[in-house]
RNA sequence: GGGAGUUUAGCUCAGCUGGUUUAGAGCAUCUGCCUUACAAGCAGAGGGUCGGCGGUUCGAUCCCGUCAACUCCCACCA
């Protein structure tokens, strides 16, 4: 079989990546191995593959692979998620741009696109993975809002709200204006921006309670405030109580400019005497602080705001404008007025909505659905902190830690359709039950009012004091003024993160499903591989719920990413324009090559520079790897028996390999454990590239057209397929295409077993790497001293053990193109001189050389070992240091004294002659 | 405002609890090679007062303090 010139991705990456698929080899079923499982971080259904999914499932892959070639029951769920702003979005845009409104349509209608568009598009991403290698489970494939998935997390809902850690109220949230709902603290996402201050001054009202007007003598307060549009509807102004400047005003009334109403001024600690004019306009309707001033002194509490963003009827003006459209008027307005003192420039931070970037989120007063979390929140703390779960690296354990200890309440409701439906139902009359179904909503209510009526009457209830449902059914008493049909469902959905913090046991079924076989051999899974951004939203939560829900962590590992950057350093976005086509990459270095660039340089936690560079030291691997089975594969046809006494120099190399390659995979394996993945794979790099094919492979190459022995060859064999075995994980089309092109087998790499590695013998590594050094050496010393590589040198040898040379003699000679080597008891004399360790080499040659060239060099390595010694003597002179350190290093220290002593003679000798 | 982290060759990063480290790798650079697997390659080389200062120690890239620069997270002083 001819070979290529170089390796052909395409062919290979869709070839074997089907022939895995057809052997079923990544569908897993429980069964008496130890399992090892990883349950993919959903990516959006609305995604495409990005170089952050890139860099964090090759590494899942990574791992899932490895484990899988090591004995375990390896078991990677894919899925996605529903996500339901980002997919609502892109639903109501393609409508749009059919014509259609989304406020046309009704519930159902939309959601009948919504799903036709998930069943459309909703597969990319996954099919994108393909394309990258993974070795997913598909038959396992999940998604949030499947069936059994749907009711689980309506399960939870209703298993929370009975416990009474759901609760719904009317709080100040963060409003996206554009999805027109509500989000949670951690989907706002503050910004800083140049801002103006503007400081307004309101009139002081007369004593005269009744009277709005202005005396002539106007009195006047000044405050500050970078959002002038909210002052229609301030209810109060606040001043610090220990402010000399207002202590005349407490109890007063102020006017609120343009609409003259009148509002109290009153005194709270809050406010900052030193900041702005050290009075606050307060307006608790639009801003968190202001609410809670609010509350405290029962202020009214007027919402100036629309759903969309556009000023209320409240307002009194400019009713219907949006409201940073107001912000320009009414400062106009005011100036008119006369009542902007002054606008400075100011930097304050803005939150903006995660989903709709250019959006800025309004604080807002509305009734939402929340979790409390304080309870939640403790095991999830503990098991972190206790080390029961790992994050990898450490350092994100105390920043989870100091969120999980300053947990807030988390708004679960979205005012949107594509989700989960909240399931609670109202009556007519404003009181709800919680409930799976009408039916059970029905009975719900029915029990209740069946308590209701045998208790003492109570007063009407208010919506948020019913108590959660009891159970038992009893439909005896019906309130007689409703039927079953009045019944209506809350029109929001829940959160996305409140479905997919469920992900890594409900895609077993371990809550529709309890006790499964599934469940009780996956859970708790393994490693969860994230990126930081996402530790509030999903993995704290994931660790909650997996506690409550499964009474055990959801995994043990979590390995944490970095951020993808462009090679300055940006992060990638569309509006930059800095984010590679991932396919198209694919495509053009093969997926292999992608792997390995990405995986080469990315420490855990750390953000990555990418370079299409790297891609092409992948590549280049690739091509590297390829030749290598050229090599090989030309020496199978010419094979010679096995010499009787023995190949001296076939031995030595084929030992030393294989001690170098136990060394490698002992290192592989610790750096694996630790998560070093991009440290084990520059490892397996090395020991290919260097050791193998620069070292081993010219070590075993046959003469031109000379057969290989036996032996040697089929041992040449095994190592390339260990090689390729310890690769596969990393690069797995071309292990795997090459481990079939090696010779012809049955089995496949992708499943084959890590046979136990060896121990490593150091003396036989030392032996190779001093023979590296002197090969080394005397190529150096032939460069410097302009020997072409084909003039060939006579080599001598001046040694103490020539019996440490008979193996690796014919090496040497080879690998420094001599044509003969000698041992010698003294300097050779007209040779060029090369020392290493305690031998002395003596390069002879026909070429002409320049003696005061080499000299220098030795007067400088002398120079060297000198300063050296000295360093060396000082410590050893040093009586503390003979007496505090440690023996072996003091040990240690003594025989650098007595390996620089010799070279320092050597070198002496050497100078002698010349 | 609080917290965490980073600072080692031109670039990107290793360097485990202080002593085989007068510090390693990849890329880049320089020199010589189209040597019968590979020029997407081979052989060789150069390049670092380990951010500054101070301390602990017989000994500090490593521990402590301090200063500086950068990064991230949290925190709604309007």
């Amino acid at each position: 079989m001819e070979l290529s010139k170089n390796f052909e991705h395409q062919q290979a990456e869709e070839k074997w990546y089907s022939h895995w698929i057809e052997k079923n080899y990544f569908h897993s079923e429980p069964d008496s191995r130890e399992p090892y499982t990883i349950v993919i971080p959903p990516p959006n259904v609305t995604g495409v593959l990005h170089m952050g999914h890139c860099l964090n499932n090759t590494i899942q892959d990574i791992l899932i692979r490895r484990e899988r070639m090591r004995g375990k029951n390896a078991c990677w769920v894919p899925g996605t998620d529903h996500a339901s702003i980002a997919t609502e979005a892109k639903v109501v845009g393609m409508l749009r741009e059919k014509g259609i409104a989304k406020s046309s349509l009704t519930r159902e209608a939309f959601l009948e696109y919504a799903w036709e568009w998930k069943e459309k598009y909703g597969g990319i991403i996954l099919t994108q993975l393909r394309k990258l290698g993974c070795s997913c489970d598909w038959e396992r494939t999940a998604f949030t809002m499947d069936d059994d998935y749907y009711k689980s997390v309506i399960e939870v809902f209703i298993k929370l709200y009975d416990k009474g850690w759901i609760y719904r109220g009317k709080r100040m949230i963060n409003w996206d204006v554009k999805a027109q709902t509500a989000l949670s603290d951690e989907e706002v996402i503050y910004k800083e921006l140049q801002s103006k201050l503007y400081f307004i001054k309101y009139a002081i009202a007369g004593n005269d309670a009744s009277s709005n007007s202005t005396s002539a003598a106007a009195e006047f307060i000044t405050i500050a405030t970078v959002r002038p549009e909210t002052i229609l509807g301030d209810t109060a102004i606040c001043v610090n109580p220990g402010d000399e400047r207002y202590k005349h005003l407490h109890g007063k009334y102020a006017l609120v400019p343009l609409i003259n109403r009148r509002i109290p001024i009153i005194a709270d600690d809050y406010v900052e005497m030193d900041f702005g004019t050290g009075a606050l306009k307060v307006t608790p309707a639009h801003d968190m602080n202001d609410y809670q001033l609010g509350q405290k002194y029962n202020l009214e509490v007027i919402d100036t705001m629309n759903d969309d963003g556009t000023m209320s009827d409240a307002a009194q003006l400019y009713i219907g404008e949006d409201r940073f459209a107001v912000r320009g008027k009414i400062v106009h307005d005011l100036e008119a007025a006369g009542q902007i003192v002054k606008i400075e420039d100011y930097t304050n931070q803005v939150g903006f909505s995660e989903r709709n970037p250019d959006t800025v989120v309004e604080p807002r007063l509305s009734m939402q659905w929340w979790i409390s979390m304080k309870k939640l929140s403790e095991p999830a703390l503990n098991a972190v902190v206790d080390g029961e779960i790992n994050f990898h690296p450490a350092k994100f354990k105390n920043t989870y830690k100091y969120w999980m200890e300053n947990i807030r309440d988390w708004c679960i409701s979205r005012q949107l359709w594509w989700g989960h439906r909240i399931p609670a139902w109202y009556l007519p009359d404003g009181s709800f039950v919680v409930a799976a179904t009408r039916e059970e909503a029905w009975e719900k209510f029915s029990e209740k009012l069946k308590v209701k009526s045998e208790a003492t009457e109570r007063p009407a209830t208010g919506t948020t004091e019913i108590t959660p449902g009891g159970t038992g059914a009893s439909l005896t008493t019906h309130d007689t003024r409703f039927t079953i049909e009045d019944l209506k469902q809350d029109e929001d959905v829940l959160d996305t993160w409140a479905s997919s913090w469920l992900w890594p046991f409900e895609v077993f079924k371990g809550l529709s499903n309890p006790g499964n076989a599934d469940i009780k051999y996956y859970y708790p899974t393994n490693t969860l591989v994230t990126a930081p951004e996402i530790i509030f939203f999903w993995v704290a939560r994931m660790i909650m719920a997996g506690f409550e829900f499964m009474g055990q962590k959801p995994f043990s590992d979590v390995y944490f990413t970095g951020i993808v950057r462009d090679k300055i350093g940006r992060k990638m976005s569309k509006s930059l324009g800095n984010s590679p086509d991932l396919l198209a990459l694919i495509d053009k270095y093969g997926a292999d090559a992608v792997r390995f660039g990405i995986m080469f340089s990315s420490p855990a936690g750390n953000d990555l520079m990418f370079d299409e560079a790297s891609l092409e030291q992948g590549r280049n691997f690739n091509n590297k790897l390829w030749n290598a089975l050229k090599l090989v594969k030309m020496w199978a046809e010419r094979q010679a028996t096995n010499q009787e006494d023995g190949n001296a120099a076939g031995n030595f190399a084929i030992t030393w390999f294989e001690n170098r390659l136990n060394e490698v995979r002992a290192e592989v394996d610790s750096l694996m454990q630790q998560f070093k993945l991009s440290e084990a794979l520059q490892a397996i790099r090395a020991l290919i590239w260097d050791d193998f094919c620069s070292w081993y492979l010219e070590w075993v190459k046959p003469g031109f057209e000379q057969p290989i022995e036996s032996n040697v060859f089929h041992k040449t064999v095994i190592y390339f397929d260990e090689l390729l075995g310890l690769l596969h994980p990393f690069m797995p089309f071309i292990t795997e295409d090459i481990y079939h092109r090696l010779r012809q087998r049955n089995d496949d790499l992708c499943i084959k077993q890590y046979a136990p590695a060896g121990a490593a013998n150091a003396t036989m590594l030392a032996g190779a790497e001093l023979l590296k050094k002197v090969i080394t050496s005397l190529r150096d010393a032939r460069a410097r001293n302009q020997i072409k590589p084909k003039e060939t040198i006579a080599l001598h040898i001046e040694t103490a053990n020539t019996a440490s040379y008979t193996a690796i003699e014919a090496i040497l000679a080879k690998q420094v193109n001599a044509s003969a080597i000698q041992f010698v008891q003294e300097a050779v004399a007209g040779t060029i001189i090369v020392a290493v360790e305690k031998d002395k080499f003596y390069i002879e040659t026909e070429k002409a050389f320049d003696t005061s060239n080499l000299k220098e060099e030795l007067l400088k390595d002398l120079a060297y070992q000198n300063n050296f010694l000295q360093s060396v003597l000082k410590k050893l002179g040093n009586e503390r240091f003979v007496q505090n350190a440690k023996p072996e290093v003091v040990a240690m220290e003594r025989k650098k004294q007595a390996d620089a002593e010799a070279r320092i003679k050597t070198i002496q000798e050497s100078l002698v002659n010349l």
